[in-house]
Parts: structure tokens; C-alpha cells; sequence
DNA sequence: TATACTAAGTGTATAATGAACACTAAGTCG
DNA sequence: CGACTTAGTGTTCATTATACACTTAGTATA
């Protein structure tokens, strides 16, 4: 082990995760704020090492739960990230991940307000640890694609919802508008979605029927 | 970095190699023989251990090189395996991509034939060693959606080619039949093919048109 | 040297999909 | 009860995808 050590890297495993959610019509990703150096009291993804005998999907949930709270939400590996000098100090190759996460979920009395953490809109972020804007940059641009040829999207929807809650989702994820009519036909046409018979009755306005997901995987994941 | 590593899994890194060729109307990947163990004597996928200060790209090609002698060939990551059994001896985290290589490129005189590598039918595999089956599983599944919707498979086309023969390799690819006449329309209407002006004249038959691709980078490649 | 053989090369009609577009319905609020 | 707000609905047109068969230009050979 110690031989193979001076002519084999053996580097330090991380995980960092790109975890999305939507609030305020904003696409926001979660950042922490690191304590300890190098980069401290920068914002960065958040993350953690790899542990004796954890997978590294285990190790990207155990972060996930960490951070959120939350365990059951869509999460794909996303790129392996291994430049010899992304943290200054000895080599770290990191797995990325990335997450979505309904916002209701995590509005939550539990996952109580502190300083260390915060949601940020993918166009406004702060200066990122590491090489961790560049993840980002990955993890967006990822799932900006998705959202337009697989049903990922709904990995960010409550579990009931009004068509329009849904499309709205997908305009802020593609950053882009949507005719009404013409994606009304297209969900329902997938036939992955059936309506609830519960009615939405908030605002002054004609009340929106609920529809929720079929109960299946994301499609077209891979 | 003793006390770090107490807690804190420091695992070997390799990079692990699907490399694809198409030969006599096959999909080909290419298999090494191991010397030594664990999984001696199996077939395996090319690969080796990250060196020091080395990314994971040059590691991917510095393999690349010294399998095929080849460089310039497609080449993209494809996913981390990080499985804590997946070797039997110790934890190693491999990180996988996935090349494509124009048979003629490979059949020259200098890849002389040796008894420790092979190109094998993706449909006719040996039994692999650690988790290879299902690298290449997953590289196959990635190489057929990507023919669909990018030009992907121009990675595996010699410099000047028929259009038949580009109809082939799609064919082989996607493992399917396609009509003759929309698919020259459809490749035609991409624009980035051009034609070279020269004729294929082999064969007792009308004298085929060679092609080639304009000079860029493949489209749609994330 | 004519005929058989082979792969190259070409166009059109039909079906399916995508895009543009405006009004009525059913509630609440004042 | 009238004003306001979002829900909900169809049709036309343009674009794209699919199905399909014959002529062309060479070589081989009788």
C-alpha cells in the first residue's frame, strides 16, 4: 500500500451536490458557508468525504440527508471532477451529484434558518470554493436539457399541483415561455399525469383542478 | 493525512476504458487480458491507476495511447463506479469513459497483433472482470442514444467515406435498418458534410461519392 | 460487344408533429 | 352585480418524418 502509494495517486474522495429547488420563480441551489480552510467563509456547494466501506451514491445521500433533511427526491450523478490542482492543498477528486427538491419539502419548521447556508439564484451567485462554479455551470446546463426532452421537471413538483404551477416550472427552468394550450396537450398527452378530483380554490378566480404524477420512475432518465 | 485517512477512505483511482470500433459489420470494444490478480487471466477493460499530478483526462488518454497508439480519437467520461467491493482487495473508485476509433486508424501495421487484447462483439462478451460488464453495458446504452440525436458516430468513420457506408455504421450502431433515401436527405440537410470531389471506383458497380465532415467539433456532445 | 449484375442516386405523397393564436368559464372581491 | 383573475378549450398552418421504386453508371462475363 505504501509502495503503490509513491507511484499511484491516492487521493481524497468528495461528493458535492448541486441541489436544486425553485422559490419565488427563481431556480435557486444550495450553498454553504465553508468554516474551516482552505476557501473559508467562502460559499460553496455543499459536500462531504467519502467514508470507509460508502458507496459514493450512499455518500451523496448521506450529504443530501445532512443538508436537507430530506431523503426520497431525484438525485443523478453528474460528472467526476479530478484536475490535479482543484484544491490547493492535496488531491481531492470529487464526484458530483445533482438533486431536486420540491420547495415544500423543505419549508419545513425543522430545517430552521442559519447563516451557514442559503438558497441562490443560479444567475446571482457569490464567488464558489474550489472549482465548484464550474460544477455548477455543468449541473444547470444538465438540467436545462433534461427538462426539455425527459419528465425530470417533476422531481421539483409538490406532490399535488395546477397545470399552470407545472408549466410555470418549466419556464423557469428553461428560461423560457410556454403557449398555454399547446403544453396543456403535450402533459396530458404523455399520460403520465391524472387528476386528483381535488380542486384548487385559492384566489379570486376560477378554481384549478389538481393533478399528480402517476406513481413510476422518471422516464428517459439516462 | 494518517489521521485523515483513519476516517476518511482514500481509494485508488483508475480510469477504465470503453474504446469502440466497428469492424467487418460489428460493434467492437476492445479487451486486455489480465496478468495479474485479482481476475487473472480474464478479459477486462483497458485501463490503469491515476499517476501523480495527472487529471483524469490524461490519464484516460495516456491508457488510450499506449492500448491503440491512437490520439485525437472522441473521447468523453461516462460515469464513476465507486462500488466498496467492487475490487475484492481494496477500495478502488474507477472512473470510466468511453472512445471511438475508426477501424482503419487501428489496422495498421504498428498494432501488431498480441494474445492479451481483443476486440470483441459487444453482443458476444466474455465473462469480465470486477464490474466491467456493466461499464460497458452502461457505454453501449450511451453510444446508441447518442447516435440518435448527435453525429456521434462520425467518430468512427474514416477521413473520406460513401454515404452508404455512413448508412452502415448508423445501422450497426443503433442495431437497425434505415431507408436509404431519407437518410441521405437527413445527413445532407445537416450540413456538415461535404463532398471531396473523388469517387469510389472499387466494385462492379456505379462509382460512389466520398465524403467528409467539416472541419468542427462534434455537435451536442453533453 | 451485348447482357447481366451491382450498388449509387433520386422525388413524391401521406402522416404525424409542432407552432401560432383568442375566447369563454367559474370563481372572488368590492 | 360588475370588475377582475386565472382555468380551460380547438383549429389552422407549417414543418418534419415516413413509406416507397425506378433509373444510372460502372464491372464482369458469355
Amino acid at each position: 500500500m505504501n509502495t503503490k502509494s509513491e507511484i499511484y495517486e491516492q487521493p481524497g474522495i468528495t461528493v458535492d451536490l448541486a441541489i436544486f429547488t425553485v422559490n419565488t420563480n427563481k431556480l435557486k441551489v444550495m450553498l454553504v458557508k465553508r468554516a474551516e480552510d482552505p476557501f473559508r467563509e467562502n460559499w460553496s456547494l455543499p459536500g462531504g468525504f467519502l467514508l470507509h466501506g460508502e458507496s459514493l451514491q450512499a455518500a451523496a445521500y448521506r450529504v443530501l440527508r445532512e443538508k436537507t433533511g430530506v431523503k426520497n427526491v431525484y438525485m443523478e450523478q453528474l460528472y467526476t471532477f479530478g484536475d490535479p490542482k482543484r484544491d490547493p492543498r492535496s488531491r481531492v477528486i470529487t464526484v458530483a451529484y445533482f438533486a431536486l427538491i420540491p420547495w415544500k419539502v423543505l419549508d419545513q419548521p425543522e430545517s430552521k434558518k442559519v447563516t451557514d447556508l442559503t438558497w441562490s439564484s443560479v444567475d446571482q451567485l457569490p464567488k464558489l470554493a474550489f472549482d465548484h462554479k464550474d460544477i455548477l455551470k455543468y449541473a444547470v446546463k444538465r438540467l436545462r436539457a433534461k427538462a426539455g426532452y425527459s419528465n425530470i421537471v417533476y422531481g421539483l413538483m409538490p406532490e399535488q399541483f395546477r397545470l399552470s404551477e407545472l408549466q410555470t416550472m418549466y419556464e423557469i427552468i428553461i428560461d423560457d415561455k410556454l403557449d398555454k394550450r399547446n403544453f396543456r396537450k403535450r402533459m396530458l398527452a404523455t399520460n403520465l399525469l391524472q387528476e386528483t378530483g381535488e380542486k384548487d380554490i385559492t384566489g379570486a378566480h376560477r378554481p384549478a383542478m389538481l393533478y399528480q404524477f402517476k406513481k413510476m420512475e422518471i422516464a428517459f432518465s439516462n
